[in-house]
DNA sequence: GCTTGTCGGTTAAGCGCTTTGACAGATCAG
DNA sequence: CTGATCTGTCAAAGCGCTTAACCGACAAGC
């Protein structure tokens, strides 16, 4: 292994100047640094970051800290990870993914000092994970939501989200709109912040509209959202426009309603919110989506969480992306009748 | 921050002695243990894996170095993922997520000893990632193969994938069977090696059963699933199923399918290989898939490398696991007469 | 009784880098 | 010409841990 020694020998020069040339850290004659640099790439150095980071104590190391991901296809978690990773990476960080589904493993691996700075994701409304990570003194940033709106986060903006969403419905003459949102099996009463946003929006926008709300809860599976198709033909018939906030159960809620004899669209318009086009594409008829702003959360996360690190921003992140509408071909002008009424 | 010295200071031994009892490397006398552990919970001491790091010279840290990853769905990469690095912190290592798209960046982040083994992604046949891999003397293990066997590896067995799948058909009566392949846009003529091997476990089963092959090679989305349906309808007419090594066409095979007439899987049997249970049910009607092993994958990826990191294995791993077979409803019957005959 | 081990522990030398404080030598004001 | 200021460089002190070398005490072997 090269190192910073050989460097400065070669250069005829102490390894202080060499870090300094390295870092840029102190001012450096011309000539000296020219050496400096001829040595560098004649013996092919390359600075050991482990060392660095011991004498700075900075590692330059994010953690991206989630549950277990679901195994159910999900090109939006993919996109924010990727996107975070690049982020990082170009300004001089690695990304270090940590499953942690305990807390008290999580506090383990934050006092370690492997990483400077962490983002946390899948919060929830109430989520014990966020005081571990206060408690550790790691600067971080939430990916959604808790109950406290100073921490830092990024997050999808549902409010402009969901009003989106009703708006087109309601420009196809859609009058009655339910929302369908997910429960998981796990945590039932503390849901990602995700969904009682979303809820919380569309009950807003309904009681705008003065009329009266219509919300499904289902698991994000197919089976749910056949559950789904099931509970919206007997309990809200008049219904003839969806949102979805529930990736998984899309596309069992177009077989299910398809099952139930309701075609979409003619029959029931759906949009699909906080999802990707990819999989709007994957269904028959392709799903009107409201597409997930995933990449640049990811690298609005970690951006914002350097910021906080290199001390350019001092005030905590505090941002908000809407879904973008994607329209498909599941939806249509509202029914003259509600097939079910 | 609470260091080795503080609780050696309080245990009134010396810090090499902390440092046997935390490591388990030396014996320690009872007593003297029993003092050092009250101290470190007393204290609340975590080792600082970063100075420890530097001092052992093992970072324990794995770099899971991938291309961008595409932004489809596509839980088979999710699924690896997060099992690696389950795997991994099971054996006390952090897996680190390495976008890398050019070689020379792999090869910097290599050298600066911040990571002990590597893991590589969509490994192509011909991968000069891998020269580098090599070259920067970090032990590694491929995810995929590629021309070279000899190296490590672990792969999907493709050859025992394609003829369960093969024999699956046959069974329901199918005599002309189709492969359907992906074409990548980026490097058209350097596949990833499973498109390859599949293609080439194909070709062979093709062979002992004496019919001609046909294969259809389109890109890996909807409109490539479309493609593909033209294709077998005009030049393939007579068959009467397909095999998919393809997930992100699996949907637009069967919609193209469809408005060409043919219905799945009446007129057409469709077998999607290497992807997933979920992806399947999403589909309708949904697929009968072979399911890639992609959580064994990973912790067999991970668990092979640590061994060879760790010196408990010293011959390069090789191992083959095929997908697993799962009936949905895409496969009937052969039809007496080809529709499209 | 003297050697030879063994046990349980300590001392100290790094690991490869960053960073502070000091210090020559050049520059400049008065 | 003297003292003050700047510039460019260096020596050295860590960062918190691992680990080789060593050491004292005590037991066993002959």
């Amino acid at each position: 292994m090269v190192t910073m020694r050989d460097v400065a020998e070669r250069a005829n020069v102490s390894i202080a100047t060499v870090s300094f040339v390295i870092n840029g850290t102190k001012p450096v004659a011309p000539e000296t640094r020219a050496r400096i640099e001829a040595a560098i790439s004649e013996l092919d150095y390359r600075r050991n970051v482990v060392a660095r980071a011991l004498a700075s104590s900075r590692t330059r190391i994010l953690a991206l800290l989630h549950p277990d991901l679901e195994a159910r296809p999900n090109a939006t978690v993919i996109q924010f990870v990727m996107s975070a990773a690049h982020g990082a990476r170009e300004r001089g960080y690695d990304l270090v993914l940590w499953p942690v589904n305990d807390d008290e493993q999580m506090s383990h691996l934050l006092a370690g000092g492997l990483v400077d700075g962490a983002l946390l994701m899948e919060v929830q409304i109430h989520d014990s994970r966020v005081d571990r990570l206060i408690a550790s003194r790691v600067p971080f940033a939430l990916i959604g939501r808790t109950e406290n709106d100073d921490l830092p986060f990024v997050d999808i903006d549902f409010t402009a989200t969901i009003n989106q969403a009703v708006d087109h419905l309601r420009s196809y003459g859609h009058q009655r709109i339910a929302l369908v949102t997910q429960r998981t099996k796990a945590a039932p009463d503390n849901e990602p912040g995700r969904i009682l946003r979303a809820e919380a929006a569309y009950l807003d926008a309904m009681a705008a509209l003065d009329r009266p709300p219509a919300v499904i809860t289902v698991e994000g599976t197919s089976a749910g959202g056949r559950e789904a198709a099931r509970t919206l033909h007997e309990h809200f018939p008049d219904a003839t426009a969806v949102i979805l906030v529930n990736e998984g159960a899309s596309a069992g809620l177009v077989k299910g309603a398809r099952a139930l004899g309701r075609s979409v669209p003619d029959d029931l318009s759906i949009i699909s919110a906080s999802t990707t086009r990819e999989l709007g594409e994957m269904i028959e008829p392709s799903l009107t989506v409201m597409a997930a702003p995933a990449a640049e959360l990811g690298r609005l996360a970690a951006d914002a969480l350097i910021d906080q690190l290199e001390g350019i921003q001092d005030t905590p992140p505090h941002l908000l992306i809407p879904c973008t509408l994607i329209p498909g071909q599941s939806v249509g002008p509202a029914p003259a009748r509600p097939s079910g009424g």
